[in-house]
DNA sequence: ACTATTCTATATCAACGCTATGGAATGGCC
DNA sequence: GGCCATTCCATAGCGTTGATATAGAATAGT
């Protein structure tokens, strides 16, 4: 229904499923409890979907492959993006959040043990930096304040841009970035 | 009745201030008409409050006065904030939006012309890259994913390795941004 | 002073999330 | 196998929500 931008409320969702409107309170507890549980399966989804692209031996092009999976995700389903971080709903539980980010730490770990990214670098600090720029650029796309091919130009040029201070080299960090955006965008659909 | 947490509904609004549910209607169309108009009130007066910050000789500084008035912001109204980036309303008036962008992109090409960042860079790719950022964060405090205290030094570390990147010297960089951080979440309550 | 127009208070509607309640399954125990 | 305790769901209904139809009051123009 998300998909489909139909409304979603209790009645129109017990419709035509045959059950009724109590086994909604007694599974989730209440709508609320519903979406929360839709919430916590878009994050399991996107945690596999992340971990679920190969590593390869250029980590840099991994961490592009990453935010272009994250993006892409939105892109093909920006109801459920907006219902995951919406605030209004319970907290959610922060296993599925925080397996994510921490393949995206070690991700960074593995470019500063390459010798891509400068040694001295806080992988945690980066790691969440290239987050909140590629969670910033979702916002405004599944707000409609931007569309998908206004924030995408802008999002690679800040990830380079991004590398680049971390230590890369420009030339290989543009390489690896349009490969492994390329990569991330296929698979992330 | 948003920065008390209170719930705003057609009723609740209108009760105790002797006007009838009608008005809203007449006035403002309806309810999605009326949070629309809160919002457009709420990118007026973060605008409004982005320009008044003064433009100093250091335009780098007056770069991450604008981020940290922005962040405060959003900490001072986290439910204005969510309400202004809520997809689900009509999509806003885009003047005050892009006339804050501009200010930013003014303020990335002061700080060109006066030799802190490098003359070869996007000034409008490079704003929204800033402002990215700063959403990112902004959105994952108020959605409670994060704690303010949380995605602060995130951001600044973030902004700090974009102004490197642009060209800025890192020590002046840092300079500018703990000053200029330091006035805009003053400014920004 | 009369008419035409605009605005609002009242009453009401369909739909919403939620809950009380009774009947239908289910599982364990002698 | 027969009985009881428990779990679970369909029905009906409650209070509230956003929105509307209508009629009466206020205003403006000639």
């Amino acid at each position: 229904m998300l998909a489909r931008r139909e409304a979603v409320s209790l009645r129109t969702l017990v419709s035509g499923t045959g059950v009724s409107t109590m086994a909604v309170y007694t599974y989730f507890g209440g709508m609320s409890g519903l979406l929360g549980a839709v919430r916590q399966e878009g994050f399991s989804r996107l945690g596999s979907r992340l971990t679920a692209l190969s590593a390869t031996d250029d980590a840099v092009s991994d961490l592009a492959a990453a935010g272009a999976a994250y993006a892409a995700s939105a892109r093909c389903n920006p109801d459920l993006y907006a219902l995951m971080f919406d605030g209004s709903l319970p907290l959610p539980d922060r296993h599925a959040a925080d397996t994510t980010l921490q393949h995206l730490v070690d991700t960074v770990q593995r470019a500063m043990d390459s010798g891509r990214l400068e040694p001295t670098i806080d992988a945690g600090a980066f790691a969440k930096e290239l987050w909140m720029l590629g969670h910033g650029a979702c916002m405004l796309f599944v707000a409609g304040v931007q569309t998908f091919e206004q924030v995408e130009p802008i999002v690679t040029s800040g990830l380079l841009r991004l590398y680049h201070a971390a230590g890369d080299d420009p030339e290989e960090a543009s390489r690896s970035l349009n490969h492994g955006w390329a990569r991330g965008l296929g698979a992330g659909g």
